[in-house]
DNA sequence: GCAATGACGCTCT
DNA sequence: CAGAGCGCCATTG
């Protein structure tokens, strides 16, 4: 349908267990800086045994857009938590410590200083 | 073609 | 921390 749609999949699919990722970070990792509304859109398209982690994107404040079906924010709530990820009591993500920092390669700078 | 509508984000009040 | 404003763009009517 969309191209962009599998980058994004692909992109979302590399978020690990127990750690989220912001839309416009996919966007980003995508290759589609700044079109954060269209990761949501693509999410939206996506079926069930698609095997790609929806539920680990939220939005930039850690909060779990609303969308149609209100019950499918419980579902992505009660999955995170399966994961381990903690909560605020005002029901967002706790970024500080669960969003994932994409592991920029550390790069040979950083080995070489420790041997 | 134009206007409205979003699983969004960043900046500035 | 809550809003408002504005940017972004594929879809839909």
């Amino acid at each position: 349908v969309n191209p962009a749609y599998a980058r994004i999949y692909a992109a979302v699919r590399r978020v690990p267990r127990g750690r989220v990722a912001t839309y416009g970070q996919v966007a980003r990792l995508a290759g589609l800086p700044g079109r954060a509304r269209l990761v949501g859109r693509a999410l939206g398209e996506l079926s069930e045994g698609a095997g790609v982690p929806w539920h680990r994107v939220v939005n930039a404040s850690g909060g779990i857009s609303p969308r149609g079906e209100p019950v499918s924010t419980k579902v992505q709530r009660r999955r995170l938590e399966r994961e381990g990820v903690r909560f605020t009591p005002a029901g967002r993500v706790l970024m500080k410590s669960h969003q994932w920092a994409v592991a920029a390669e550390p790069g040979l700078e950083s080995f070489r200083r420790l041997g």
